[in-house]
DNA sequence: GACGGTCGTTCGCCATCAGGAAACGCAGTT
DNA sequence: AACTGCGTTTCCTGATGGCGAACGACCGTC
């Protein structure tokens, strides 16, 4: 069985779980043969774990095949729920999204990278539970780069390690020192700038949120490149941003 | 190592990550140590896990103590959205909150229990998030209950065998007989109606959400025992209650 | 500033069990 | 009625998950 990456030894086992619930993910459900398949696993194996998460609830054999269970809903609702600055930034999250007409999200970071923990825009609420759950490098994030700017340089060095600077569109930082300058400029400006760096056309400004001297996560506004470099637009989206920061702030001093 | 109940064999390693997981999220988080003693495994091998989880996002390490990671929000929410149903019933529910000013949710069946997939209520949106994401009986949920009746007679029977008729308040059914009696006053009225079976003092009716001859789910109303026992208000709320189910049911249509 | 105590982590060994191959049983199809 | 493709079961075996012990870092305490 092949080993997880560098770094000391794992459970195979429990790779091949893991293996098992994304492809099942992937592919909206699917059967032993198929997931032994495209996982190069004996039937039997795959058979054996997929028992293994339906006697737990991780799985589901919906009509002859196989789907991930709401186990994972049920952890997974528990892992958002006790970030405190989850409750804290909804309702800032929501006022700052209604004053600006522009998408707000509430973004955390874990292992190196960054997540959508909470979304709203001010005019609909469409397509935004796409983006919640869903994991992004905190190079090409605003709300990513905010974070990676209040964290020690020895941190930095071991998440870029880690991670890489993968490119996703041309605006992409994906070099160390340019991303290094960057990161002083946003600690100088007191929040971050996202120009096209992950979707083309999608620019954002995200600022860290800190209580107790700890960053809890980051708010980023985005929206239309068209309309964030208008005018001053960009002094006048950080104002608001930073002040909706403030608000998450005083919530998380006052529980 | 111990093995999961009868009905073939499991993956003994797939058993040790659930516990730990579950046991990360009971305690809040916990230690190497903690962890090993709870669970009767050594340190090393609790470690080893850990390690897996961390690098696969499932598990984080804040400041000396092991979590749950994000990673579980990610696959919960994909599971969650998922369901159709899920997407056709939020408006509907939000509604029939507003209108009744009870509390009103979404109820869906997997495995044999009931989970809240989406909660709403009429005055204040508080505390709900502490339900949603949660497990129950069938037998003691209207939901689950309005569910368990359009289920054919082996059905029933494979999921009373399975999960029994545990008792959570003095009002619980738990003769099967009773049950059966029960599921078929639900199949005539039109709805089932939990008199406080769960929580002491809460009422509830729920109907069965329905879409190309298969049942999606349920909604159902909950408030206090005291309104719901006033005049015709039970006969009242059923007709909100319906009408809702409707709602969603020409949602699932129109996609 | 030496000392237990406690923790996370690493190491090496061994019995177990996760994974593989093949066969079985059941549908639906030809 | 033979065929095909599926999920499931059975049996076997060598890789590996789990163990115990040792290590090293970090405590507060005396």
């Amino acid at each position: 069985m092949e080993r997880g990456a560098a770094g000391g030894e794992t459970v195979g086992s429990d790779e091949t779980l893991f293996a098992i619930a994304e492809q099942l993910r992937e592919s909206d459900g699917a059967g032993v043969t198929e997931l032994a398949d495209r996982l190069g696993l004996a039937k039997s194996s795959v058979h054996k774990h997929l028992r293994t998460m339906v006697e737990h609830g991780y799985a589901v054999n919906r009509d002859g095949t196989y789907h991930v269970g709401l186990e994972f809903f049920r952890v997974g609702e528990y892992t958002r729920d006790r970030y405190e600055v989850y409750h804290a930034a909804k309702g800032p999250v929501d006022a700052l999204a209604a004053e600006t007409g522009e998408m707000v999200w509430l973004i955390v970071e874990e292992n190196g990278r960054a997540m959508y923990l909470y979304g709203s825009r001010g005019d609909a609420e469409i397509s935004l539970e796409s983006i919640v759950g869903t994991w992004r490098h905190l190079h090409v994030n605003s709300g990513g780069k905010a974070i990676l700017a209040t964290l020690p340089e020895t941190e930095i060095e071991r998440i870029l390690d880690r991670h890489g600077l993968p490119m996703r569109t041309e605006n992409t930082v994906t070099d160390r020192e340019e991303l290094r300058a960057e990161l002083a400029a946003v600690r100088e400006r007191g929040y971050a700038v996202n120009r096209g760096e992950d979707v083309e056309g999608l620019h954002a400004l995200g600022a860290p949120i800190r209580h107790d001297g700890v960053v809890h996560g980051a708010l980023a506004v985005a929206g239309a490149a068209r309309r964030f470099t208008r005018d001053d637009r960009e002094t006048d989206l950080a104002e608001h941003l930073l002040t909706a920061v403030d608000d998450v702030e005083v919530n998380l001093a006052y529980q």
